[in-house]
This record gives structure tokens, C-alpha cells and sequence, in this order.
DNA sequence: CGAATCACTAAGCGCTTGCTTAGTTTCGAT
DNA sequence: ATCGAAACTAAGCAAGCGCTTAGTGATTCG
């Protein structure tokens, strides 16, 4: 009942208009970024709520004032991950308008994104599993318009005879793994720039559709 | 202390050779197994040493006669999937003889073992990261050594002229990413068989080297 | 047989967990 | 100035955690 509410839409809950609203606005973001680093490093059982407070500067109570619980905010953070890495993914597909350089741009955007925001990445692709059956299959409904927007690019690309690929579902999974992946081994300490990762890949890409 | 002699080498501590060792023996793969179970499907720190030993039809402190701590357990699960996975890619390399035709066999066996022993692998691949410093540097060890079998079939067969790679390194990690993922998304539900897997798996990874 | 050693359990200790409650402070609206 | 609502905290509760202790019954050895 509060779950949905909290660090959603609602712009304005009442008609203020001051800094009230700003000061809880501020706090959300605190508290996710808190929350963001936290899971990311030690995985969501072995996160606890007096340490996101604590990364926040807030007091343990402080988080229950904005969400209904922790895993409402993982729920939250995973969400928002998921619609913006659709975003980046559409946007790039967008972008360009042959097959083979809708690929590139797909894969590197979504390679240097797993690097350069390897601790969202993190959450949105294995912290996932903790979430309830319900918000799984929320977010998961937004994962399968990313698999789809990747899908429709193979069979575009089949279709002009730009790409051969025997089996598109196949090759679908593996472009994503690739570039989930990232978010596995990408961290602070990698020398290699999150540009650089995304313009490899996307060449990696193309190798694997025999462009 | 007790602690690396749990369940490792010594085939009998004493000079016993009756059913006792059998039976300890016995409840130690039970309570590995139970633990692989649970650390796969709800992660290490979800997991509480109560429901591992229910799972191995124990009391709660059984555990703790043959192995050191809930920590403990999970280093042998590592490292023992870990020697496991470096065993399956070295037998893997020497089954062939050209640089190809490894590959294949790598890529090959290494992606059905992780659809195949996805629990095993999940731990291996995801778990990891919660082992102390010194475990996970003694693990770390073993995961340098597959990287390099990978690494050097890659050099031999640029050297030969079979594989057109501008980036060895790059490529490694593709290579595994696209393996490792497997572990990832499989589980019991998906139709594919893993042995189909390791096969689509092993001519895409001839794409990636453009061989 | 008797002693030692083993696997194993019932009970529980000290601590941390997610979360609540009751109350204080802050602040915009009247 | 006063009220209402919201952000926030100090304190703490019930439950669950990893792990220990004290003890039992079976097995092996001299």
C-alpha cells in the first residue's frame, strides 16, 4: 500500500511547493544511491537497513519514512535499472538505421553501460533474483522489450541478408551475455575506459552475425 | 585450524578403515550437496547453516563437525567447482589438436558444464565474490590458470594464422563471458539440452575469432 | 570387556536483523 | 501566532542468525 507510492511518481503528494518537497526528494536519492553502492558490493542479504541508513547519513528509521520496506527499495532500484537500460537500448537502436550499425550501437551503448554503471548493472542482472514473484515479473516484462528490440535487429538484419545467424534466438542470449557480463568483471582498478569496452564489443558483435 | 582439514585430502584421519569414514564421508557429500542447493537458488548470505543442515537431514550443528564455519563450506564448494571447471577445459584442450578445433572443444564442454551443473557454476561464477580475502585469492589462483588455457589457444591459433584476433585479451574475456553467462540464465524449464548449447556455443565462438 | 573416539543432537548464548512505536523538530499554510 | 503535516530520530521488540556447549549412542581398538 505504501510500497508503490513511495519513490515513484507522484511529483508533489499534497500542493506544497517549497523546500519540504526538495528536502524528501534530496533524501530518496541519498538513500538509493546508499543503497545502490551497498547492494552492489555485498549483495542484498548481506546489506543491512542500519547501513544504507548509515551510507545515507540517517538514522535507521530514516529509510521507512520513504520506503515500505528493503526489498521495496531494491525493487525500486531494480526498475529504474531495468527502464533505463530500455532506454539506452532503444535510443541507440534508434540512432542508426542499417542492421549492421544498429548492432554496434546497441551492443557498445549497452557494454559501456554495464562498465560505467557496473553497481546499477549489478543489481539489475543478479540481485533480480531476490526480488518477490510479483515485482519479478514487473520487471521482468520490461527485460523481455530489451530481449525483443536485440531480437528484431537479428531478424532485420537476416531479412536484408546482412547477418548470418542459424539460430536468432541463440545468438540473441549470447549478444546479451556478452554485454551483461561486463557488469560481472568491469570495477574500479580495470584499466580499460567503458568506451573502449563498448567499441570491442561492438565489433565482437558483428564477428558473431558474420556481418 | 579445523578448517582446511575438513573435508579435503586425508582419506582417513586415524588408521580407520571401517563404515564410520564411509559414513562420515557420506554426510559430508550430503551436506554439500544441500549446500550447493541453497546457496544456488537463494545466494550464500540468504542461506542460514539451519537450512542447510535440514536439507541434509541433520541437527543444526551437525555442520559443524565436518566443516569449520558456513564460510568454510562455501570455500570447499568453490574451490572444488573451480578445479572441477579447470579439469573439464584442460581435458577439453588436449582432446584436440588443432587451434580450432580446441576452441571448439573448450567453449564447447566449458558451456555445457555450466548449463549442465548450473548450481555448481552459480557458486563458482557468483558466489565468489563473498569469500574472505585469503580464499578468494587461493581461488583466484585457479581462475588465472583457465583464463591462460583459454589465452594460449587463442595465441596459437593467431600464431598459426587460423584466428584473426586484434584484441587477445578482449577476446578471453568474451570467450568466458559468453560461457560463464550460461550459468546465468539456465535452469531447469529451459528446453534447449546443454549438450545443444555447447554445441551452438562452440561455433559462435569460432565467429568471435572469425576463424 | 573397557577405554577411546567418532558422528551426531538438544539446548541455548550473544548478537544482529527488519521493522515499529512514540515522540520531536521543521516548515509551509492559514 | 497557530495549526497540521511531513521528515526524522531514539529506543526497542520479536525473530532469526552463526556458532558453542554438554551430553548420547554407536563403533573400533587393545
Amino acid at each position: 500500500m505504501l510500497s508503490t507510492m513511495t519513490a515513484s511518481s507522484t511529483p508533489a503528494a499534497g500542493r506544497h511547493t517549497g523546500d519540504s518537497v526538495q528536502r524528501s526528494r534530496d533524501s530518496v536519492q541519498r538513500l538509493m544511491d546508499a543503497a545502490v553502492d551497498a547492494f552492489a558490493d555485498k549483495g542484498f542479504h548481506a546489506t543491512s537497513t542500519r547501513d544504507i541508513a548509515a551510507r545515507a547519513n540517517m538514522s535507521p528509521a530514516g529509510v521507512y519514512v520513504h520506503f515500505a520496506s528493503k526489498q521495496d527499495l531494491l525493487f525500486q532500484l531494480c526498475k529504474r535499472g531495468h527502464v533505463l537500460a530500455l532506454e539506452i537500448v532503444i535510443s541507440a537502436r534508434d540512432s542508426a538505421h542499417t542492421p549492421p550499425s544498429q548492432l554496434v550501437a546497441i551492443v557498445s551503448a549497452f557494454a559501456s553501460w554495464h562498465a560505467e554503471q557496473f553497481r546499477t548493472a549489478r543489481i539489475v542482472q543478479y540481485e533480480f533474483s531476490h526480488l518477490t514473484p510479483e515485482h519479478r515479473a514487473e520487471v521482468l516484462a520490461v527485460r523481455k522489450q530489451i530481449d525483443a528490440v536485440v531480437r528484431n535487429v537479428l531478424l532485420a538484419g537476416v531479412a536484408s541478408g546482412d547477418f548470418d545467424v542459424p539460430d536468432i534466438a541463440v545468438t540473441t542470449l549470447a549478444l546479451q551475455s556478452l554485454t551483461i557480463d561486463v557488469a560481472r568483471w568491469y570495477g574500479p582498478g580495470v584499466r580499460r575506459t567503458p568506451q573502449a569496452i563498448g567499441t570491442a564489443y561492438g565489433d565482437l558483435a558483428l564477428r558473431l552475425v558474420r556481418a
